[in-house]
DNA sequence: GTCTATAGAAGGATAGAC
DNA sequence: GTCTATCCTTCTATAGAC
């Protein structure tokens, strides 16, 4: 009995541990089963296929790390603010969730179609107000253009991405951050860091 | 009869080409075969099994990216025209390689074991000899110490790297980079963008 | 060295009892 | 809704002929 649909909870959020961790076609179903305390038949049960019950993990997980990425974007301040604000929050909830930038990119890696349940959800014109339009005055003064504005956007969620999806390779480039508490002070260093190195850029383009 | 060892080759060029798409997880062993043109039993003849063949493709191809990471910071420049020079090259590798750094960065992560082969090939110390303390005088100029050195490294390799790991989340946030040709154009216009602005978020520090 | 055939294990999925 | 038992396909790996 489970009119509380807890079950399908503990099995989804199982799924979303192993699918994390492994990806999709490194997990087992056998494992998901485990680690929610039931056994396969049930997950069948609920899902009908791995592919389904991954579908429906990946889809939370895809909007989780895209909410967070322009979330704060949509607030009423000044781009300067939203820059600092950003790397703050989305370094904050990367360290929360260290694994989901390599899980995410290399899913969409090997299939592009599952981004279609997200492309409903980013307004591309709101974004650009958001981004954009909003701060226009402000980023000219930078001597940012319309046509920089991707470059801008890609260089800036990278600050906060890249480390966490590239985390092992930095292990390798950089001994001294081999450890996982020296990992997390760098990053939490690079809020920083970050937000002062695009503002040194931007202020330096003023001139 | 393989004397010349091009039966091999074959083989390990196929491999090569499947786990970089599919991964280790996701690679099937038929699928090498069919595209060396041999069958089955023959890949077990010359790597016994698929994790050993694995681990020959990833080692060469981890390789592969690391020195061309490196490579260009062994010359005898100035910090500047390492910073061009490095972006240049780079970025021109990677328009070679798409798939290159997703399929390093999500294998790595799977399995940091898989680094080991290559922690003889980095020396550390002379890596920082090269990166740092032959520019040590140019980087201080810059407000740079000795402690932003690994924010700043990361910060480099991210420029280059990110935007093909983060390739279909970049689809998602800029539909007009739906498009290959105009992602790889981004990319190249990113060479000159990505060394202007950390150029000027140095000069900025400076003052 | 290369092939065909097949063993053997693993993993996803279902039937059927409770 | 949940379990046990089992089917069936897929995949890695090997045996053995040429």
């Amino acid at each position: 009995m489970d009119s509380t649909g807890q079950t399908e909870l503990r099995i989804f959020n199982a799924a979303s541990e192993v699918f994390e961790e492994k990806g999709y076609t490194g997990a087992r179903m056998q494992e998901i089963a485990d680690r929610a305390g039931i056994n396969k038949a049930l997950l069948h049960y609920y899902f009908r296929t791995k592919e389904q019950l991954f579908r429906a993990v990946f889809q939370v997980l895809l909007k989780k790390m895209f909410e967070k990425t322009f979330s704060i974007f949509a607030r009423e301040i000044t781009f300067k603010e939203k820059l600092r604000l950003f790397l703050d929050e989305h370094i904050e909830f990367l360290l929360k969730n260290p694994k989901l930038p390599i899980f995410v990119l290399n899913e969409l890696s090997q299939n592009p179609a599952l981004a279609e349940g997200l492309k409903e959800m980013v307004n591309h014109d709101e974004l650009r107000d958001l981004v954009y339009t909003r701060h226009a005055k402000e980023l000219k003064g930078y001597g940012i253009k319309k046509n920089d504005m991707s470059q801008l956007m890609v260089t800036l969620v990278s600050f906060s991405i890249f480390p966490f999806a590239a985390r092992d390779m930095i292990r390798i480039m950089l001994p001294e951050m081999e450890d996982n508490k020296k990992f997390n002070a760098f990053m939490n260093t690079r809020k920083e860091f970050a937000a002062n190195f695009v503002m040194a850029a931007l202020k330096h383009n003023k001139k």
